[in-house]
RNA sequence: CGGGGUGUGGCGCAGUCCGGUAGCGCACCUGCUUUGGGAGCAGGGGGUCGUCGGUUCAAAUCCGACCACCCCGACCA
């Protein structure tokens, strides 16, 4: 591979749009341009990264067991429409129409086309399981695109679904898909964590996500290093302590609170501590208002709240519903005395003999003495506290510590959702039909490019990790001009290309500085530089990108030694 | 969708307040010199100033609408 006759636009400056550091370096090492917002080419370079990561996807899956398939991008409405996601899956799913006026979207995932597949393919328990994969494109319209790559409108990921008589079998795939991902994960070089996940309504019983450790990361980890629990911040299981207060009250008690809306202003006002307060935030869950009260000093997790609503249909209420519900301004609303059809569902730490302050649904006043199950009945409690650093883990008296991470995959139980609503169901061994039990595994292929550069740069470029770099070694001769140089980068070409190397010759006319720069920048593992006084000395150099290290060899010795590092490093 | 910001040559930007017919650095092309960490000199090419409309003798500049992009938030099977 010639730089000089490829495609390799190099940029010195920082393109203005792009905030964060993976990103930047994916348009100035010349990986990626935008199309549109979340929409991007992937030039050689680029392409070559993904490639990598690709097949490291392809041969760990195959090893699982998995088959790899390939599957429409454009798909039929109806099936969506069989799942329930067609309005489920929200704005979210990109549709679009064909000339007749048929209704189609283009594949975010693929658990409509697979069982779709299957149960017109597969009838007897006697086949199962099954577990099918492919590399693809993914589309999803996300609101807001950002970070490059990382949260793209148009990614690639691999998708695997498994197909299975009952939970045991799933299991045993579930454990497959979760070392396969680890080692995958290794393999690319990356840092990284599996943290349990919540799957939401999606049901089934277990899900893992599995993070790339990187500062920048969009999703806070919490873990706890006594017992080893880690969790999404998202998601993670929380048990506060019932530290209530005294319980002294014998009833509620108005207190004039004009103007004071937050926490932190009414226990301001009041001189009491936020955790003396119960916040009041008012839903609609389905049809239904539900009052769902957390104390005052936590913020409620919303996923939380859909898993303990049982459906992920649900939004606070708007300002003038609000003010409907409660009789009150916004910031004045609290569980004595909403209207009898309002469930109220409070967090589990609020439970028991506790006097709390809350709204008093009248604006410019709250109640202080307010005790559940004596002044308002509570329907369902729960865990319903966004957990935080400095929490005490639920599992042991560890604490929780934050770390971040960019989710690279996902893998779930599905158990029976997609193959009952969408009849998919085979026959067991005593002849009667079941659905089948199923599992899904996604791996994002573009992201884990993006976070391994996140994870691997410096402040001349990129330090790819050897896997995932884009070729192993870039021959950098000083001086293209002059002939003895020019012949020995080529020849070292010729050998190291014969010894199956994936090489980039930087044969451009330009002055060794820029090439230097550039060599730093697109951060090929291993350089090697042909000058004038390398060849005159008979010491050539060959430089480690990531650890800075120089060895010097005499020219007959240079290819052997690329090699023998090379051989080296991929077995460490 | 709400809030904030930006659109001027491939990239980074100035010019906009105060209207007078587009400029700087880098990159690119040609020539000469130069060649181990983003060279020098000389010459040169490239922009209907996001789009549409309005005001004006005259609009990158003033007014209006729209579009795109970026950031924060909401959202994220």
């Amino acid at each position: 591979m010639r730089w000089s006759r490829s495609l390799i636009p190099t940029f010195r400056e920082v393109p203005a749009d792009a905030e964060i550091v993976s990103h930047q370096l994916m348009l100035r090492a010349g990986l990626v341009r935008k199309l549109a917002a979340g929409i991007f080419t992937y030039l050689p370079l680029g392409w070559r990264s993904i490639s990598r990561v690709a097949t490291i996807v392809r041969e760990e899956m195959n090893r699982a067991g998995a088959q790899e398939i390939n599957m429409p991008v454009l798909q039929p409405a109806e099936i969506w429409q069989e799942s329930g996601r067609w309005s489920d899956f929200g704005r979210e799913l990109m549709r679009l129409r064909d000339r007749h006026e048929r209704d189609f979207a283009l594949g975010p995932t693929h658990e409509e086309v697979i069982t779709s597949l299957v149960r017109n393919t597969l009838r007897s328990y006697r086949q199962l399981p099954q577990n099918l994969y492919q590399i693809q494109v993914k589309f999803r319209d996300e609101i807001r695109p950002r970070f490059g790559v990382m949260r793209a409108r148009e990614f690639v990921m691999k998708d695997a679904y498994s197909f299975h008589v009952d939970d045991e079998s799933l299991d045993h795939t579930y454990r497959d898909m979760h070392d396969a991902y680890s080692r995958i994960i290794e393999r690319c070089g990356l840092d990284f964590r599996v943290v349990e996940a919540d799957t939401g309504v999606i049901g089934g019983a277990e899900s893992h996500e599995f993070m790339v450790l990187a500062t920048n990361g969009e999703s806070e980890i919490l873990s706890c290093s006594t017992c080893g629990y880690a969790a999404n911040a998202e998601r993670a299981e929380l048990r506060l302590p019932q530290t209530g207060s005294e319980a002294t009250s014998t009833t509620p008690e108005e207190v004039s609170t004009p103007g004071k809306r937050t926490v932190e202003e009414v226990s301001g006002f009041l001189g009491l501590q936020p955790s003396a307060l119960a916040k009041t935030l008012l839903f609609k869950v389905g049809e239904r208002d539900v009052a769902v009260l957390v104390p005052g000093s936590r913020d409620l997790n919303e996923a939380k709240l859909a898993r303990l609503a049982g459906t992920p249909i649900l939004r606070m209420l708007e300002d003038a519903e609000v003010r409907k519900l409660s009789g009150a301004d916004v910031g004045f609303a609290g569980p004595v005395g909403l209207p009898p059809q309002t469930a109220i569902w409070a967090d589990r730490s609020l439970e028991g003999e506790r006097d709390f302050v809350t709204g008093a649904n009248r604006t410019d006043a709250h109640l202080r003495g307010v005790r559940p199950q004596r002044d308002f009945q509570v329907e369902r409690w729960g865990d319903l506290v966004l957990a935080r650093a400095g929490d005490t883990c639920p599992r042991c008296d560890g604490r929780f510590e934050s770390s971040r991470g960019i989710e690279v995959g996902h893998i779930f139980k599905l158990g029976t959702k997609y193959s009952e609503k969408m009849s998919a169901a085979f026959l067991d061994d005593g002849g009667r039909e079941r659905p089948y039990v199923m599992g899904c595994y996604g791996f994002g292929v573009s992201r884990t490019v993006a976070s391994a550069i996140e994870q691997n740069y410096d402040d001349d470029g990129i330090r790819w990790p050897r896997a995932v770099a884009p070729v192993d070694v870039l021959i950098v001769p000083v001086n293209v001009t002059a002939p003895a140089i020019r012949e020995v980068a080529e020849t070292l070409h010729e050998e190291l290309s014969a010894a199956g190397v994936e090489v980039l010759l930087d044969d451009r006319d330009l002055r060794p500085g820029a090439k230097f720069k550039d060599a730093d920048l697109i951060g090929i593992p291993t350089r090697v530089t042909i000058g004038e006084r390398g060849l005159r000395e008979d010491k050539l150099e060959i430089r480690n990108r990531r650890t800075g290290e120089v060895q010097v060899h005499p020219r007959s010795e240079l290819a052997g030694a690329v090699l023998e590092s090379l051989r080296r490093e991929n077995a460490d």
